[in-house]
DNA sequence: GAGTGGTCTAGACCACGTC
DNA sequence: ACGTGGTCTAGACCACTCA
Protein backbone atom coordinates (compact mmCIF):
# COMPACT_ATOMS: atom_id res chain seq x y z
CA UNK A 1 0.00 0.00 0.00
CA UNK A 2 2.66 2.98 0.64
CA UNK A 3 3.54 4.89 -1.91
CA UNK A 4 6.71 3.79 -1.40
CA UNK A 5 8.75 0.52 0.07
CA UNK A 6 10.33 1.05 3.01
CA UNK A 7 13.64 0.35 2.32
CA UNK A 8 13.30 3.12 -0.55
CA UNK A 9 12.42 5.96 2.23
CA UNK A 10 14.82 4.86 4.57
CA UNK A 11 17.54 4.94 1.52
CA UNK A 12 15.74 8.20 0.82
CA UNK A 13 16.23 9.18 4.41
CA UNK A 14 19.68 8.43 4.76
CA UNK A 15 20.62 10.56 1.55
CA UNK A 16 18.97 13.11 2.82
CA UNK A 17 21.08 13.18 6.21
CA UNK A 18 24.44 12.41 4.52
CA UNK A 19 24.29 15.42 2.16
CA UNK A 20 22.84 17.43 5.26
CA UNK A 21 26.34 16.62 6.64
CA UNK A 22 25.14 14.55 9.28
CA UNK A 23 27.53 11.97 9.19
CA UNK A 24 30.73 14.49 8.91
CA UNK A 25 33.22 11.95 10.21
CA UNK A 26 32.42 10.02 7.34
CA UNK A 27 31.20 6.94 9.13
CA UNK A 28 27.11 5.58 9.18
CA UNK A 29 25.59 3.78 12.24
CA UNK A 30 25.90 -0.22 11.94
CA UNK A 31 23.23 -1.63 10.44
CA UNK A 32 22.04 -3.32 13.82
CA UNK A 33 21.62 0.60 14.92
CA UNK A 34 19.81 1.56 11.73
CA UNK A 35 17.32 -0.84 12.44
CA UNK A 36 16.44 0.07 15.61
CA UNK A 37 16.46 3.40 14.65
CA UNK A 38 13.71 3.05 11.96
CA UNK A 39 12.04 -0.27 13.18
CA UNK A 40 12.96 -2.82 10.62
CA UNK A 41 14.60 -5.98 9.91
CA UNK A 42 18.57 -5.84 9.65
CA UNK A 43 17.62 -7.27 6.17
CA UNK A 44 15.55 -3.95 5.24
CA UNK A 45 18.18 -2.04 6.11
CA UNK A 46 20.97 -3.56 4.14
CA UNK A 47 17.99 -3.00 1.09
CA UNK A 48 18.37 0.42 1.76
CA UNK A 49 22.02 0.71 2.06
CA UNK A 50 23.09 -1.88 -0.47
CA UNK A 51 21.02 0.71 -2.84
CA UNK A 52 23.10 3.76 -2.19
CA UNK A 53 26.35 1.45 -2.46
CA UNK A 54 25.06 0.63 -5.89
CA UNK A 55 25.09 4.08 -6.21
CA UNK A 56 28.37 4.68 -5.39
CA UNK A 57 27.33 7.26 -2.65
CA UNK A 58 28.47 4.93 0.46
CA UNK A 59 30.72 2.14 0.64
CA UNK A 60 31.42 -1.15 3.11
CA UNK A 61 33.78 -1.76 4.54
CA UNK A 62 33.95 -5.08 6.18
CA UNK A 63 34.57 -5.65 9.61
CA UNK A 64 33.95 -1.99 10.21
CA UNK A 65 30.56 -0.40 8.98
CA UNK A 66 29.74 2.12 6.07
CA UNK A 67 31.67 5.02 5.14
CA UNK A 68 31.48 8.01 2.38
CA UNK A 69 34.33 8.18 0.14
CA UNK A 70 35.53 11.72 -1.26
CA UNK A 71 37.96 11.70 -4.12
CA UNK A 72 39.13 14.38 -6.26
CA UNK A 73 39.29 13.62 -9.61
CA UNK A 74 42.70 13.95 -12.19
CA UNK A 75 41.48 15.47 -15.24
CA UNK A 76 42.27 13.13 -18.60
CA UNK A 77 43.10 16.08 -21.09
CA UNK A 78 41.94 14.96 -24.20
CA UNK A 79 42.82 17.67 -26.69
CA UNK A 80 44.44 16.68 -29.75
CA UNK A 81 45.91 20.54 -30.35
CA UNK A 82 46.45 20.78 -27.03
CA UNK A 83 48.76 18.02 -26.83
CA UNK A 84 50.63 18.39 -29.78
CA UNK A 85 51.10 22.29 -28.22
CA UNK A 86 53.24 19.83 -25.70
CA UNK A 87 54.32 17.21 -27.77
CA UNK A 88 58.10 18.66 -27.74
CA UNK A 89 58.76 17.83 -24.34
CA UNK A 90 57.16 14.86 -23.98
CA UNK A 91 58.67 11.82 -22.82
CA UNK A 92 57.10 8.10 -22.81
CA UNK A 93 53.89 9.49 -24.20
CA UNK A 94 51.82 13.00 -23.30
CA UNK A 95 50.09 11.23 -20.56
CA UNK A 96 52.73 10.93 -18.24
CA UNK A 97 53.60 14.69 -18.45
CA UNK A 98 49.40 15.47 -18.04
CA UNK A 99 49.21 13.46 -14.58
CA UNK A 100 53.00 14.81 -13.46
CA UNK A 101 51.58 18.71 -14.11
CA UNK A 102 48.95 17.68 -11.25
CA UNK A 103 51.39 16.75 -9.03
CA UNK A 104 50.78 12.88 -9.14
CA UNK A 105 53.43 10.29 -9.81
CA UNK A 106 52.60 8.11 -13.22
CA UNK A 107 53.56 5.14 -14.16
CA UNK A 108 53.03 1.74 -16.40
CA UNK A 109 53.10 -1.57 -16.74
CA UNK A 110 52.90 -2.87 -20.87
CA UNK A 111 52.22 -6.20 -22.26
CA UNK A 112 52.28 -6.56 -25.96
CA UNK A 113 49.35 -9.12 -28.03
CA UNK A 114 49.02 -10.25 -31.35
CA UNK A 115 45.88 -11.02 -32.62
CA UNK A 116 42.60 -9.84 -34.15
CA UNK A 117 40.08 -7.29 -32.79
CA UNK A 118 36.65 -6.51 -31.23
CA UNK A 119 34.38 -6.39 -33.69
CA UNK A 120 33.30 -2.63 -32.22
CA UNK A 121 37.17 -1.64 -33.01
CA UNK A 122 37.19 -3.51 -36.06
CA UNK A 123 34.48 -1.64 -37.45
CA UNK A 124 34.80 1.97 -36.42
CA UNK A 125 38.35 1.07 -38.36
CA UNK A 126 36.83 -0.09 -41.22
CA UNK A 127 38.57 -3.16 -41.37
CA UNK A 128 37.95 -6.96 -41.98
CA UNK A 129 37.01 -8.29 -38.96
CA UNK A 130 39.73 -10.63 -38.91
CA UNK A 131 42.22 -8.05 -39.11
CA UNK A 132 45.71 -8.89 -37.21
CA UNK A 133 47.09 -6.17 -34.67
CA UNK A 134 49.74 -5.70 -32.01
CA UNK A 135 47.59 -5.06 -29.20
CA UNK A 136 50.00 -2.75 -26.72
CA UNK A 137 47.99 -2.93 -23.25
CA UNK A 138 49.18 -0.70 -20.65
CA UNK A 139 48.45 -0.82 -17.00
CA UNK A 140 48.62 2.44 -16.21
CA UNK A 141 49.38 3.47 -12.41
CA UNK A 142 48.93 7.38 -10.45
CA UNK A 143 51.01 6.84 -7.00
CA UNK A 144 51.65 2.87 -7.58
CA UNK A 145 47.89 2.36 -7.42
CA UNK A 146 46.25 0.87 -10.61
CA UNK A 147 44.61 3.96 -12.26
CA UNK A 148 43.40 3.18 -15.92
CA UNK A 149 43.91 0.81 -18.44
CA UNK A 150 45.00 1.82 -21.67
CA UNK A 151 44.32 -0.57 -24.80
CA UNK A 152 46.38 0.29 -28.42
CA UNK A 153 45.25 -1.65 -31.35
CA UNK A 154 48.10 -1.11 -34.30
CA UNK A 155 47.05 -2.84 -37.64
CA UNK A 156 50.39 -5.40 -38.71
CA UNK A 157 49.24 -4.52 -42.22
CA UNK A 158 50.46 -1.02 -41.46
CA UNK A 159 53.47 -1.93 -38.86
CA UNK A 160 54.55 -5.64 -39.29
CA UNK A 161 58.77 -5.58 -38.56
CA UNK A 162 58.66 -2.29 -37.04
CA UNK A 163 59.30 -1.77 -33.31
CA UNK A 164 55.31 -0.87 -33.07
CA UNK A 165 55.32 -4.87 -32.41
CA UNK A 166 57.65 -5.24 -29.93
CA UNK A 167 56.77 -5.78 -26.17
CA UNK A 168 59.08 -2.17 -24.84
CA UNK A 169 58.21 0.62 -24.01
CA UNK A 170 59.02 3.17 -27.11
CA UNK A 171 60.85 6.44 -27.18
CA UNK A 172 59.55 8.83 -29.00
CA UNK A 173 56.36 7.66 -28.86
CA UNK A 174 54.20 5.49 -30.89
CA UNK A 175 52.23 8.62 -32.81
CA UNK A 176 56.03 9.56 -33.34
CA UNK A 177 57.12 6.41 -35.04
CA UNK A 178 54.25 5.88 -37.19
CA UNK A 179 54.43 9.45 -38.50
CA UNK A 180 58.00 8.81 -39.06
CA UNK A 181 56.78 5.63 -41.13
CA UNK A 182 54.52 7.52 -43.34
CA UNK A 183 51.45 7.41 -40.94
CA UNK A 184 50.56 10.63 -39.62
CA UNK A 185 47.16 11.04 -38.01
CA UNK A 186 46.02 14.64 -39.14
CA UNK A 187 42.70 13.60 -37.96
CA UNK A 188 41.07 12.04 -34.75
CA UNK A 189 37.62 10.48 -34.03
CA UNK A 190 37.05 10.36 -30.38
CA UNK A 191 33.99 8.25 -29.10
CA UNK A 192 33.20 8.34 -25.21
CA UNK A 193 30.55 5.61 -23.62
CA UNK A 194 30.01 4.92 -19.89
CA UNK A 195 28.88 1.59 -18.11
CA UNK A 196 29.55 -0.07 -15.23
CA UNK A 197 32.99 -1.63 -15.31
CA UNK A 198 33.15 -5.59 -16.17
CA UNK A 199 34.75 -7.82 -13.23
CA UNK A 200 37.98 -8.27 -15.00
CA UNK A 201 38.36 -4.41 -15.15
CA UNK A 202 37.00 -4.05 -11.19
CA UNK A 203 39.44 -6.19 -9.75
CA UNK A 204 42.17 -4.96 -11.69
CA UNK A 205 41.34 -1.39 -10.95
CA UNK A 206 40.71 -1.63 -7.38
CA UNK A 207 37.07 -0.51 -7.97
CA UNK A 208 34.07 0.18 -5.54
CA UNK A 209 30.78 -0.94 -6.71
CA UNK A 210 28.33 2.08 -8.06
CA UNK A 211 31.40 3.51 -9.77
CA UNK A 212 31.27 3.91 -13.82
CA UNK A 213 33.58 3.94 -16.11
CA UNK A 214 34.47 5.89 -19.11
CA UNK A 215 35.42 4.28 -22.01
CA UNK A 216 37.45 6.91 -24.46
CA UNK A 217 37.82 5.74 -27.80
CA UNK A 218 40.33 7.49 -30.14
CA UNK A 219 40.95 6.61 -33.86
CA UNK A 220 43.71 8.09 -35.63
CA UNK A 221 43.05 8.65 -39.66
CA UNK A 222 46.13 9.36 -42.33
CA UNK A 223 44.03 12.43 -44.19
CA UNK A 224 40.91 14.25 -43.67
CA UNK A 225 39.04 12.48 -47.36
CA UNK A 226 37.82 9.41 -48.30
CA UNK A 227 41.52 7.80 -49.01
CA UNK A 228 42.05 8.26 -45.25
CA UNK A 229 43.33 4.77 -44.19
CA UNK A 230 42.95 4.27 -40.03
CA UNK A 231 46.24 4.13 -38.35
CA UNK A 232 45.22 2.99 -35.20
CA UNK A 233 42.40 2.40 -32.50
CA UNK A 234 43.44 3.32 -28.74
CA UNK A 235 40.88 2.56 -25.55
CA UNK A 236 41.08 4.01 -22.27
CA UNK A 237 39.17 2.76 -19.43
CA UNK A 238 38.78 5.44 -17.01
CA UNK A 239 37.11 4.95 -13.66
CA UNK A 240 34.54 8.06 -12.97
CA UNK A 241 35.61 8.33 -9.86
CA UNK A 242 39.22 9.24 -10.34
CA UNK A 243 38.68 10.65 -13.88
CA UNK A 244 37.72 13.67 -15.54
CA UNK A 245 37.54 14.21 -19.42
CA UNK A 246 38.79 17.66 -20.63
CA UNK A 247 38.23 19.32 -24.26
CA UNK A 248 39.44 22.62 -24.73
CA UNK A 249 38.05 24.01 -28.22
CA UNK A 250 38.07 27.04 -30.41
CA UNK A 251 35.41 27.34 -32.98
CA UNK A 252 37.07 28.58 -36.12
CA UNK A 253 33.84 30.17 -37.13
CA UNK B 1 34.85 -21.03 3.12
CA UNK B 2 34.38 -21.04 -0.58
CA UNK B 3 36.30 -18.89 -2.56
CA UNK B 4 33.71 -16.71 -4.04
CA UNK B 5 30.03 -16.78 -2.35
CA UNK B 6 27.18 -18.70 -4.02
CA UNK B 7 25.07 -15.32 -5.65
CA UNK B 8 28.77 -14.69 -6.88
CA UNK B 9 29.03 -18.34 -8.33
CA UNK B 10 25.70 -18.06 -10.08
CA UNK B 11 26.03 -14.22 -10.99
CA UNK B 12 28.78 -15.14 -13.04
CA UNK B 13 27.50 -18.11 -14.36
CA UNK B 14 24.46 -16.50 -15.33
CA UNK B 15 26.63 -13.80 -17.01
CA UNK B 16 28.45 -16.73 -19.32
CA UNK B 17 25.50 -17.70 -20.78
CA UNK B 18 23.92 -14.52 -21.36
CA UNK B 19 26.98 -13.89 -23.27
CA UNK B 20 26.93 -17.43 -25.05
CA UNK B 21 23.95 -16.68 -26.20
CA UNK B 22 21.87 -19.25 -24.18
CA UNK B 23 18.70 -16.81 -23.93
CA UNK B 24 18.39 -15.58 -27.49
CA UNK B 25 14.92 -14.21 -26.94
CA UNK B 26 16.29 -12.23 -24.65
CA UNK B 27 14.10 -13.51 -21.61
CA UNK B 28 15.78 -15.25 -18.34
CA UNK B 29 13.83 -18.35 -16.45
CA UNK B 30 11.97 -17.29 -13.14
CA UNK B 31 13.46 -16.86 -9.67
CA UNK B 32 12.08 -20.29 -9.09
CA UNK B 33 13.10 -22.28 -11.81
CA UNK B 34 16.56 -20.48 -11.65
CA UNK B 35 16.41 -21.49 -7.96
CA UNK B 36 15.66 -25.36 -8.45
CA UNK B 37 18.01 -25.31 -11.48
CA UNK B 38 20.99 -24.18 -8.85
CA UNK B 39 20.12 -25.80 -5.72
CA UNK B 40 19.74 -22.58 -4.02
CA UNK B 41 16.58 -20.32 -1.95
CA UNK B 42 15.15 -17.63 -3.82
CA UNK B 43 16.34 -14.68 -1.90
CA UNK B 44 20.09 -15.87 -2.91
CA UNK B 45 19.00 -15.86 -6.83
CA UNK B 46 17.54 -12.59 -6.41
CA UNK B 47 21.03 -11.71 -5.02
CA UNK B 48 22.44 -13.16 -7.70
CA UNK B 49 20.02 -11.44 -10.48
CA UNK B 50 20.02 -8.23 -8.58
CA UNK B 51 23.96 -7.69 -9.53
CA UNK B 52 23.74 -8.10 -13.10
CA UNK B 53 20.89 -5.72 -12.83
CA UNK B 54 22.92 -3.10 -11.01
CA UNK B 55 25.53 -3.94 -13.88
CA UNK B 56 22.70 -2.98 -16.56
CA UNK B 57 22.91 -6.32 -17.89
CA UNK B 58 19.79 -7.30 -17.21
CA UNK B 59 16.38 -5.31 -16.27
CA UNK B 60 13.34 -6.84 -14.32
CA UNK B 61 9.86 -6.49 -15.37
CA UNK B 62 6.83 -7.00 -12.90
CA UNK B 63 5.10 -9.37 -13.35
CA UNK B 64 6.71 -11.26 -16.57
CA UNK B 65 10.60 -11.55 -15.99
CA UNK B 66 13.95 -10.73 -16.83
CA UNK B 67 15.17 -9.72 -19.52
CA UNK B 68 18.37 -8.83 -21.57
CA UNK B 69 17.84 -5.19 -22.73
CA UNK B 70 19.25 -3.91 -26.18
CA UNK B 71 19.65 -0.10 -27.44
CA UNK B 72 21.30 1.61 -30.02
CA UNK B 73 22.64 4.61 -28.93
CA UNK B 74 22.25 7.64 -30.50
CA UNK B 75 25.88 9.99 -31.24
CA UNK B 76 25.98 13.33 -29.36
CA UNK B 77 28.08 15.59 -31.84
CA UNK B 78 30.33 17.10 -29.26
CA UNK B 79 32.93 18.88 -31.67
CA UNK B 80 32.44 22.45 -31.67
CA UNK B 81 34.24 23.29 -35.11
CA UNK B 82 31.54 20.60 -36.58
CA UNK B 83 29.01 22.30 -35.22
CA UNK B 84 30.00 25.81 -36.51
CA UNK B 85 30.27 24.57 -39.73
CA UNK B 86 26.70 23.22 -40.32
CA UNK B 87 24.97 26.12 -38.08
CA UNK B 88 23.87 28.15 -41.35
CA UNK B 89 21.25 25.87 -42.07
CA UNK B 90 20.53 25.06 -38.22
CA UNK B 91 16.81 25.77 -36.66
CA UNK B 92 16.27 25.99 -33.09
CA UNK B 93 20.07 24.78 -32.19
CA UNK B 94 22.20 22.10 -33.84
CA UNK B 95 20.98 19.14 -31.37
CA UNK B 96 17.84 18.97 -33.07
CA UNK B 97 19.26 18.97 -36.78
CA UNK B 98 21.50 16.35 -35.16
CA UNK B 99 18.75 13.85 -33.92
CA UNK B 100 16.84 14.57 -37.16
CA UNK B 101 20.06 13.10 -39.80
CA UNK B 102 20.22 10.35 -37.44
CA UNK B 103 16.74 9.59 -38.57
CA UNK B 104 14.79 10.48 -34.79
CA UNK B 105 12.17 13.05 -33.67
CA UNK B 106 13.27 15.58 -31.37
CA UNK B 107 11.47 18.13 -29.56
CA UNK B 108 12.04 19.55 -25.95
CA UNK B 109 10.11 21.44 -23.51
CA UNK B 110 11.65 24.95 -22.09
CA UNK B 111 11.25 26.57 -18.20
CA UNK B 112 13.41 29.06 -17.26
CA UNK B 113 14.23 29.94 -13.68
CA UNK B 114 16.25 32.80 -12.12
CA UNK B 115 19.00 32.36 -8.94
CA UNK B 116 22.13 31.08 -8.51
CA UNK B 117 24.29 28.56 -9.69
CA UNK B 118 25.54 24.97 -7.99
CA UNK B 119 29.03 25.73 -6.75
CA UNK B 120 30.95 23.55 -9.26
CA UNK B 121 29.49 25.66 -12.51
CA UNK B 122 30.37 29.31 -10.81
CA UNK B 123 33.47 27.82 -9.70
CA UNK B 124 33.96 26.56 -13.37
CA UNK B 125 32.47 30.25 -14.39
CA UNK B 126 34.95 31.69 -12.66
CA UNK B 127 32.36 34.06 -10.90
CA UNK B 128 30.45 34.67 -7.63
CA UNK B 129 29.59 32.00 -5.31
CA UNK B 130 26.16 33.91 -5.01
CA UNK B 131 26.04 35.66 -8.52
CA UNK B 132 22.50 35.23 -10.72
CA UNK B 133 21.48 33.61 -13.48
CA UNK B 134 18.58 33.22 -15.59
CA UNK B 135 18.69 28.90 -15.89
CA UNK B 136 17.18 27.69 -19.12
CA UNK B 137 16.08 24.12 -18.82
CA UNK B 138 15.16 21.70 -21.33
CA UNK B 139 14.00 18.35 -21.39
CA UNK B 140 14.82 16.52 -24.73
CA UNK B 141 12.55 14.04 -25.79
CA UNK B 142 13.49 11.97 -28.97
CA UNK B 143 10.50 10.14 -30.57
CA UNK B 144 8.03 11.72 -27.73
CA UNK B 145 9.84 10.19 -24.65
CA UNK B 146 12.30 12.14 -22.69
CA UNK B 147 16.00 11.72 -23.73
CA UNK B 148 18.31 13.78 -22.35
CA UNK B 149 17.76 16.92 -19.89
CA UNK B 150 19.87 20.23 -20.55
CA UNK B 151 20.19 22.97 -18.50
CA UNK B 152 21.78 26.58 -19.27
CA UNK B 153 23.39 29.22 -17.05
CA UNK B 154 23.50 32.67 -18.48
CA UNK B 155 24.84 35.65 -15.94
CA UNK B 156 21.97 38.23 -15.13
CA UNK B 157 25.03 40.89 -15.30
CA UNK B 158 25.39 40.04 -19.20
CA UNK B 159 21.88 39.43 -20.26
CA UNK B 160 19.44 41.36 -18.38
CA UNK B 161 16.60 42.41 -20.23
CA UNK B 162 17.31 40.85 -23.20
CA UNK B 163 15.52 37.68 -24.45
CA UNK B 164 17.64 35.06 -22.97
CA UNK B 165 15.68 35.84 -19.44
CA UNK B 166 12.67 35.01 -21.19
CA UNK B 167 10.71 32.17 -20.97
CA UNK B 168 10.26 31.22 -24.75
CA UNK B 169 12.07 29.24 -27.57
CA UNK B 170 14.69 31.49 -29.07
CA UNK B 171 15.23 31.75 -33.10
CA UNK B 172 17.76 32.19 -33.41
CA UNK B 173 19.11 30.17 -30.58
CA UNK B 174 20.56 32.16 -27.51
CA UNK B 175 24.68 31.62 -28.56
CA UNK B 176 23.81 33.59 -31.41
CA UNK B 177 22.00 36.05 -29.55
CA UNK B 178 24.92 36.46 -27.04
CA UNK B 179 27.12 37.05 -29.87
CA UNK B 180 25.09 39.67 -31.51
CA UNK B 181 25.02 41.02 -28.30
CA UNK B 182 29.03 41.71 -28.35
CA UNK B 183 29.00 38.45 -26.10
CA UNK B 184 30.88 35.43 -28.69
CA UNK B 185 32.33 32.46 -27.44
CA UNK B 186 35.06 31.88 -29.46
CA UNK B 187 36.70 29.44 -26.65
CA UNK B 188 35.12 26.39 -25.18
CA UNK B 189 36.23 24.44 -22.46
CA UNK B 190 34.35 20.76 -22.29
CA UNK B 191 34.33 19.15 -18.94
CA UNK B 192 32.83 15.13 -18.79
CA UNK B 193 32.04 13.35 -16.04
CA UNK B 194 29.98 10.11 -15.31
CA UNK B 195 27.83 8.72 -12.35
CA UNK B 196 24.76 6.91 -11.33
CA UNK B 197 21.74 9.10 -12.05
CA UNK B 198 20.12 10.80 -8.86
CA UNK B 199 16.77 9.54 -8.00
CA UNK B 200 14.72 12.75 -9.68
CA UNK B 201 16.98 12.47 -12.77
CA UNK B 202 16.08 8.83 -12.86
CA UNK B 203 12.52 9.30 -12.49
CA UNK B 204 12.34 12.12 -15.04
CA UNK B 205 14.54 9.93 -17.78
CA UNK B 206 12.87 6.74 -16.93
CA UNK B 207 15.99 5.05 -16.44
CA UNK B 208 16.64 1.49 -15.84
CA UNK B 209 18.66 0.44 -12.71
CA UNK B 210 22.43 -0.13 -13.40
CA UNK B 211 22.90 2.68 -16.21
CA UNK B 212 25.08 5.79 -15.55
CA UNK B 213 24.54 8.87 -16.86
CA UNK B 214 27.18 11.40 -18.61
CA UNK B 215 26.92 14.75 -17.21
CA UNK B 216 28.40 16.82 -19.76
CA UNK B 217 29.62 20.57 -19.15
CA UNK B 218 30.49 23.23 -21.87
CA UNK B 219 31.74 26.34 -20.59
CA UNK B 220 32.13 29.34 -23.09
CA UNK B 221 34.68 32.18 -22.83
CA UNK B 222 34.51 35.65 -24.94
CA UNK B 223 37.95 34.87 -25.67
CA UNK B 224 41.69 33.13 -25.76
CA UNK B 225 43.06 35.47 -23.07
CA UNK B 226 43.22 36.33 -19.21
CA UNK B 227 41.02 38.99 -20.19
CA UNK B 228 38.07 36.24 -21.30
CA UNK B 229 35.23 36.95 -19.59
CA UNK B 230 32.24 33.41 -19.58
CA UNK B 231 29.42 33.52 -21.17
CA UNK B 232 27.24 30.68 -19.85
CA UNK B 233 27.87 27.09 -18.65
CA UNK B 234 25.74 24.16 -20.21
CA UNK B 235 25.25 21.17 -18.53
CA UNK B 236 23.92 17.83 -20.11
CA UNK B 237 22.63 14.91 -18.56
CA UNK B 238 22.83 12.09 -20.83
CA UNK B 239 21.98 8.47 -20.15
CA UNK B 240 24.74 6.35 -21.49
CA UNK B 241 23.04 3.46 -22.85
CA UNK B 242 21.08 6.31 -24.79
CA UNK B 243 23.78 8.39 -25.98
CA UNK B 244 28.01 8.27 -26.97
CA UNK B 245 29.44 11.28 -27.09
CA UNK B 246 31.87 12.32 -30.27
CA UNK B 247 35.06 14.45 -30.76
CA UNK B 248 35.86 14.99 -34.59
CA UNK B 249 39.16 16.66 -33.88
CA UNK B 250 42.18 17.86 -36.33
CA UNK B 251 45.54 17.82 -35.13
CA UNK B 252 47.25 21.25 -35.91
CA UNK B 253 50.58 20.41 -36.28
C1' DG C 1 -6.49 -17.68 -11.45
C1' DA C 2 -1.85 -18.65 -11.95
C1' DG C 3 2.65 -17.01 -12.34
C1' DT C 4 5.85 -13.25 -11.93
C1' DG C 5 8.92 -10.14 -9.38
C1' DG C 6 8.88 -6.92 -4.92
C1' DT C 7 9.16 -6.72 -0.13
C1' DC C 8 9.84 -7.97 4.63
C1' DT C 9 10.72 -10.79 8.67
C1' DA C 10 13.50 -13.69 11.95
C1' DG C 11 17.11 -16.12 12.71
C1' DA C 12 21.47 -18.38 11.78
C1' DC C 13 26.48 -18.80 10.75
C1' DC C 14 30.60 -16.81 8.74
C1' DA C 15 34.94 -13.81 7.94
C1' DC C 16 37.00 -9.69 8.99
C1' DG C 17 39.11 -5.96 11.86
C1' DT C 18 39.83 -3.79 16.33
C1' DC C 19 40.72 -3.92 21.08
C1' DA D 1 36.25 -11.34 22.77
C1' DC D 2 33.37 -8.42 20.42
C1' DG D 3 31.18 -5.84 16.88
C1' DT D 4 31.03 -5.29 12.00
C1' DG D 5 29.25 -6.44 7.44
C1' DG D 6 28.42 -10.81 4.20
C1' DT D 7 25.65 -14.61 3.26
C1' DC D 8 21.82 -17.79 3.23
C1' DT D 9 17.48 -19.93 4.51
C1' DA D 10 12.35 -20.45 4.84
C1' DG D 11 8.36 -18.57 4.65
C1' DA D 12 4.95 -14.97 4.13
C1' DC D 13 2.13 -11.38 1.73
C1' DC D 14 1.79 -8.04 -1.92
C1' DA D 15 1.09 -5.92 -6.78
C1' DC D 16 1.42 -6.68 -11.34
C1' DT D 17 0.57 -9.10 -15.97
C1' DC D 18 -1.45 -12.26 -18.92
C1' DA D 19 -4.55 -15.75 -20.42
Amino acid sequence: MPLQARYEQIAADLRARISAGEFADGKLPSERELGEHYGASRNTIRGALGQLVNLGIIRSVKGLGYEVPSRTPLIYYATASEKAKRRSNAELDIWFTDVREQGRVPSQRLTVRHGSAPADITTLLNLDPDAEFAIRDRLRYVDDEPWAISTAYWPKVLFAGTPIMEERDLHPGPNRIAADLGYPQPRLHDRITARMPTADESRILGMDPGIPVHVHTRIGWTGLDDTAIPVRATVNILPADRWIIVYEERADD
